[in-house]
DNA sequence: ACCGTCGTTCCGTAAAGCGGAACGCACTGT
DNA sequence: ACAGTGCGTTCCGCTTTACGGAACGACGGT
C-alpha cells in the first residue's frame, strides 16, 4: 500500500464497478465520460476484459455488461462464507418468527454488505438485495458491526467516515456516535428506526466466528409501524438468539469468551 | 480485439480468475507462480485490487482473497437475468413434480454456468452449485444451449472446441456430435446419461427470450438409478414445459415463431 | 443530405509497470 | 540458540506499455 497503485488494474475495477448502477448495459462513449478517461483507453479496457471474460459485448447495440465470469467470481466470495451455509435455516426461522424480512451482512469498509436475505411474506415488506451496500451509520447491521470491531478500526471510522444525514433521526456526530456503539456493545444489539430512511426501522445482533470474532451481523428489518407494535424486547431476544445460533456453527462457544483478551 | 490486449489488465483478470479454485486464501509467492509473473508484480496488482476493494488480505495469515465487492458485482449481474426473477417459482415446481435437482445455465464460451438451482430433497442428490462452470458437450444443458445456438457459433464450437472425454459415454466427435444436436434441435430437449460422470443423468430444455433467443437452459439431474426409472416421455414433457413457463414470463410467445427467419 | 453520436482504429510520446535483488520477519528442525 | 527456509514487502533502473488526440466508417434522427 505504500506503494503508487497500478494506475491501468485502478482504472479496470473502476470500469468494473460502473456497472453497479445495474444499468442493462453501457457504452464506450458514456463509459469515458464517467470515468474521466479518453474513449480509446475506455475501449481497450473493455475489449481486454472481454477476451478475459469479465465483460460482454451485446452484439445488438454495441454496449458493455458483465459477463458471467464476473457472476462466478461473485459466488466463489461466498466460500469464505461457511456463513452462507451456516445462516440459511437460521434466516428462515428468524423470518417465521417475526414475520417480517431478514437479513445477514458483512462489513467492508465504511459500508455493509448483505450477503444473505429472506423476505417478508407481507405485502408492505423490506426489500433487501443481496448484494447491495449501505451504509453503517444509520443501519442495525451496520451499528452493530462497527461496536463490535476492534478499536483501532473504530475509531478511524469515527474519526474519517463522513456520517451523512439522511433523515433527522440519522447520528451524525461521531462522540454521539461512540456512545451509541458503547451501548451496543454492552447490550449485544442495535437498532435503527427512521435513522436511514423514514418509516424504516430495523434490529440486528452480532455473528461470531470460532475465533469469537465479529464477522457479520443478522437481523430483521420492517415498516415502522409494524415494529412499534412487537414487543422490543422480546424481538432482541430473537434476534439475539438467532446470531447465536449461526454463531455456533461457525465453531463459535460461548465458553472460551473468557480466554478472550487482546492476542 | 485486433488492438493487442492491455497486459497489466489481462494480468489482473488472470490474477482474479486464480480464486475460482475456491481456495481459502492465496499468497503471494503462490500466484506468482501460478501466473508466471515475478512476486513484485503479483504484490503490486494486489495491493492495487485491494485498495479497489475487489481483493483483500487475510491479515493474520498474510495471504489474500476475493473482496466483497466482487460479491457486489456478481450480484448485479443477475440483472440481465430478469432470469433469475422468472426462474425461481419454475425451479420449485419442476423440483416438486420430479423430485430432483433442477438448475438453470447459461452459455459463456465454451461453457455452461449454472446460474440457480434448487436441490434435491433426496439423500443422494446431485449438488450444482450456482457460479459453477461444466463443459457444454457432456451435459444436458450445454447440448440444449449449443443445438438453439447461431450456426457460426455452433460450428465454430464443433471447429474449436475439444470435446474431452470424461467417460466412455461422451460425445467426442465432432460430426457425431452435429447429428445429436440436430436431433436435440429437433425433438425440442436434450439429455445426458453417464457422459460426463459415470453414475449421473440430466436432461433440460430451452429458455427463450422475447425474441425467441435461446439464453438458457433448464433441467434437472439425477443419479441414473432414479432417471431411469422415470418414464422419460413424460419427464421431458415436464422439463420442456418448464421451459416454456420460464420462456412466457421472459415475454416470448408462441405466436411469433412463424415470423422468426434471420434478421 | 446534413449533423451528431456511436464504436473502433491509428500513432507518437511520456510514464508506467516489469523483473531482479534485498530486507525483515515468522517458523522449523537441528 | 541457531541457521535455514519460506513468507510478504520494498526499492530501483530499463524497457515496455498504455495514454490522449485525432480520424474513420456506420447509424439514426431531423
Amino acid at each position: 500500500m505504500t506503494d503508487a497503485p497500478l494506475q491501468t488494474v485502478t482504472n479496470a475495477a473502476r470500469l468494473l464497478k460502473a456497472f453497479l448502477t445495474r444499468e442493462e448495459s453501457l457504452g464506450v462513449s458514456e463509459l469515458a465520460r464517467r470515468l474521466g478517461l479518453g474513449k480509446s483507453a475506455v475501449h481497450r479496457l473493455l475489449t481486454t476484459l472481454a477476451t478475459e471474460g469479465l465483460v460482454e459485448q451485446d452484439p445488438a447495440t454495441g454496449g458493455y455488461r458483465l459477463g458471467l465470469v464476473v457472476f462466478e467470481l461473485g459466488e466463489a466470495v461466498r466460500v469464505h462464507m461457511d456463513l452462507h451455509a451456516a445462516a440459511g435455516s437460521v434466516l428462515a426461522h428468524l423470518r417465521e418468527e417475526t414475520g417480517e424480512s431478514a437479513q445477514v451482512g458483512m462489513l467492508d469498509g465504511h459500508d455493509v454488505v448483505y450477503v444473505d436475505r429472506l423476505e417478508s411474506s407481507h405485502a408492505l415488506r423490506l426489500f433487501t438485495e443481496t448484494g447491495r451496500r449501505v451504509p453503517v451509520h444509520c443501519t442495525s447491521s451496520g451499528k452493530v458491526l462497527m461496536a463490535f470491531a476492534s478499536e483501532p478500526v473504530r475509531e478511524r471510522f469515527l474519526a474519517t467516515a463522513s456520517l451523512t444525514r439522511h433523515t433527522p433521526q440519522t447520528i451524525t456526530d461521531p462522540d454521539e456516535m461512540r456512545r451509541a456503539l458503547g451501548t451496543v456493545r454492552a447490550r449485544g444489539w442495535a437498532d435503527a428506526v427512521d435513522e436511514r430512511e423514514i418509516g424504516i426501522a430495523s434490529l440486528a445482533a452480532p455473528i461470531r466466528d470460532r475465533h469469537g470474532a465479529v464477522v457479520a451481523a443478522i437481523g430483521i428489518g420492517a415498516p415502522v409501524s409494524r415494529f412499534r407494535a412487537m414487543p422490543r424486547k422480546r424481538l432482541a431476544r430473537v434476534v439475539v438468539e438467532a446470531g447465536e445460533a449461526v454463531s455456533r456453527r461457525l465453531g463459535w462457544s460461548e465458553d472460551v469468551m473468557s480466554l478472550q483478551k487482546e492476542s
